[in-house]
DNA sequence: TACTCTTCGGAAATCGATTTCTGACTTCAG
DNA sequence: CTGAAGTCAGAAATCGATTTCCGAAGAGTA
C-alpha cells in the first residue's frame, strides 16, 4: 500500500506538506503543491481514511437506526437522510432494530465503539440505546417518536392534527360510528394519533367508545386481527381510521377476505401513505406523512448539531397532508 | 476518553495483556484476566474501533451500492443483506447510485479510502466503480446484473426463464398480440428479459414484431410513456409484459388515466413484485423475484469471499416465481 | 538598518489498539 | 540433573495520517 510517506519521498517534500496539500488546510507553495499532486497521480496514492479517522478522532459515518427498512415509511425517510449525508460528505450506516430494545442497544454500542459522527434514531419502546447515546453525548436526532427524559433534536410529524383531519374527514362524510386501530400504548405516535381521533370525535359531537378502539402492534398481522375483531362486533363500525400503513394493509386484506368493500361496507382512512396508493382500487385515502422531508430534516439537524454541539436542542414538527381518495367517499 | 493504557494501569498489567484479554486471541492467566475485566467495568472502558481498524488494516463495514433504496426491489434485498451482515458482525453502509456511473465511481472510491471490508453492488450501465473495485481486489459481489470482463461472485435471477414463464402464461391465456416494455439496451437484465419474451413468443408460434417492443428507463415515467405509445398504435396490443416493477406501475397508471382496465382491455404481467400486489384491483400478476434471498445470498458469498480471497468466483442464479393474479385472466 | 510579524516547510509527537519480539519461567524428556 | 521446548507477560514497534512545535525566510514598519 502506498502511504503519504511514499508520496513525500517521490515529490521531495515532507509528509506534513503532503498532508497539507491534500487537505488544503494551510497554504503551500504552488510549486511544491504541483509536485505533490503529480506524485499522487503517478503513484495512484489514495489516503487511508481509517488513519485519518483515528487522528481526527471521528469518522464520517452516520447511523440510522430504524425498526425496519422494509417499511416504506422508513425507506423514503432513509433516502432523504442519505441525500443530505451525501452532500455533507457522510455515509449512512443502516441499522434495523426491529423494534427490539436489545438490538437498538447493540447498535448504539457499535455507534460508540466505531466513533460514528452521529445518529438518527427512531426509538424503540424502552429506548435503551437512546439513553446510552445521550449519556455519551453523541450527536443524535430523534425521529418520529419522542423519548421522555431525553433532550435531543427531534423531528416529528403533527400526529394529533393529522389524525384529527383524517377522522374529521370521515365525520364530514356523514359517518358516526368510526373505529380506530392504533399502535401500542407505550409508543408516543400511537397515543398522539389516538388523541387526534378522540379530538375529532369530540369536535363532531360523537361520543367516544372504548369498544371501537383496538391497540395492535403496528404490523400487518396486527391490523388484520384488529379488523376481524371489529367486524365481529354485534354492531360493526361504518368507518375506520388506522394509524399506520402496515396495519391499514392488514385491515384491507381482512376486508377483502370477507368480501367486504370500502367505502360501501366500511369507509377507510389510513395514517401514512403506502406506495402507489392510487393503484389500490378503490384507491386509499390517507393522512400522508412527508417521509422524505422527515429524513432530510433529520439530516440537516444532525449536521448542525455536529457543527455546534452546545446549541440547545430543537424540535421540528412537520405537517401531514390529507390525501382524499376513494375509500372515504361520503356515506350514501 | 479512557484507553487501553488506563485499563492497564488500573489493573496492574501491560496494555498488551489487556488487549489479549479483550480479544481472547491468546491465553492469559485467569487471575490477571479477572483483574482486567474488573478494571474495564470500573472505568466503563470501550475499545476504540477506529484504532483497531487501523492496526488490523480493515473495517467491519460492507457497502451496498444500489440504484435507489426507494425501489422496493432493493429495499428487500438490502434487508436480506443486512440480516447476514448483522450475524457476521458487519455493518452495512447504504449507497444510492441513482444509476449514475459517476456516483457509483464516487462510492467505489469511498469504499477504498475507508477500507471497507467488502461491497455488494448492482452495477450501473458503464460499471465504472466496479472496474475500480475489481482492480483493487476488494471483496465484491455483483447482484442483479452481469458485467463484461469482470470476474466476480455474482447473484442473479433467472431473468430469461422468468420472462418466458410470464409471457407463456399470457399466451396460454389465449393472447397473441403481446407487447413488451423493457429497459435500456445496455442493461443485461433488460436484454435477458426481452430474450425470454422472444423465446416464449417463438415457442408459442407467434411472430416477433419490433413494433410491440419499447425500451424505457426502468422508471415509472418511462413505463407510462411507453404504455401511451403502445396504446396509440393503429392496432394496440391485447396483452403486455413489463420487465420491472416501476415501469409496471407507470403502465398501470397510464391505463387508469385512459379509463382502460386490465385484463378486459389489456392483460398485464409485470416482472418483479410490488408490495401488496394483492391490494391492487384487479390484483397484479407478476414474475416475483426472491429479493430478500438475493440479498441474503450476496451476503453469504461476500462473507466467504472475505474468508478465502483466492477462491474462484461463483455465480448463483435464483429462480423467479410466477404469481398468477387477476390482471392476466384468460382472454374471453 | 534593525526589529517585529507573518508565512511556510520539516521533524517529531500523536491518535489507541495490536502484534512482534524478547526474556523469564515452567515443563518434560533423556 | 541438564537441555530443549513451550507458555506467557511486558516493552516497544507498528498501522498511516494529522498536527504541534520549531526554525528559517520574507514582508513590513519605525
Amino acid at each position: 500500500m502506498t502511504t503519504i510517506y511514499d508520496v513525500a519521498r517521490r515529490s521531495g517534500v515532507s509528509p506534513a506538506t503532503v498532508s497539507r496539500v491534500l487537505s488544503g488546510r494551510r497554504n503551500v507553495d504552488p510549486e511544491l503543491s504541483e509536485k505533490v499532486r503529480a506524485a499522487v497521480a503517478e503513484l495512484g496514492y489514495r489516503p487511508n481514511g481509517v488513519a485519518r479517522n483515528l487522528r481526527r478522532a471521528s469518522t464520517n459515518l452516520w447511523a440510522v437506526v430504524i425498526s425496519d427498512i422494509e417499511n416504506p415509511f422508513f425507506t423514503s425517510l432513509v433516502r432523504g437522510l442519505e441525500d443530505v449525508a451525501q452532500t455533507e460528505g457522510y455515509h449512512v450506516v443502516l441499522c434495523n432494530s426491529d423494534e427490539d430494545p436489545a438490538k437498538e442497544a447493540a447498535y448504539a454500542s457499535a455507534v460508540l465503539t466505531e466513533q460514528m459522527a452521529g445518529v438518527v434514531i427512531s426509538p424503540t419502546s424502552t429506548a435503551e440505546g437512546v439513553q446510552q447515546l445521550d449519556e455519551a453525548k453523541t450527536p443524535m436526532v430523534l425521529i418520529d417518536r419522542r423519548v421522555e427524559g431525553v433532550e435531543a433534536d427531534t423531528v416529528l410529524v403533527d400526529n394529533e392534527h393529522g389524525a384529527f383531519e383524517g377522522v374529521n374527514h370521515l365525520i364530514e362524510g356523514g359517518y358516526r360510528r368510526i373505529a380506530c386501530i392504533t399502535g401500542p400504548r407505550r409508543v408516543s405516535t400511537a397515543m398522539d394519533r389516538l388523541a387526534g381521533y378522540r379530538a375529532a370525535l369530540r369536535a363532531g359531537g360523537i361520543r367516544f367508545s372504548k369498544d371501537l378502539v383496538r391497540h395492535a402492534d403496528f404490523r400487518e398481522a396486527g391490523g388484520f386481527a384488529a379488523m376481524e375483531s371489529l367486524l365481529d362486533l354485534p354492531e360493526p363500525p361504518e368507518a375506520l381510521f388506522v394509524t399506520n400503513n402496515l396495519m391499514t394493509v392488514g385491515a384491507l386484506e381482512c376486508l377483502a377476505k370477507r368480501g367486504l368493500r370500502a367505502p360501501d361496507d366500511i369507509a377507510v382512512v389510513g395514517f401514512d401513505d403506502i406506495p402507489w396508493a392510487d393503484l389500490v382500487v378503490p384507491s386509499l385515502t390517507t393522512v400522508a406523512q412527508p417521509t422524505y422531508e422527515l429524513g432530510r430534516t433529520a439530516g440537516l439537524l444532525l449536521k448542525d448539531r455536529i457543527a455546534s454541539p452546545g446549541r440547545p436542542p430543537s424540535t421540528v414538527t412537520l405537517r401531514t397532508e390529507l390525501h382524499i381518495r376513494a375509500t372515504s367517499a361520503p356515506k350514501k
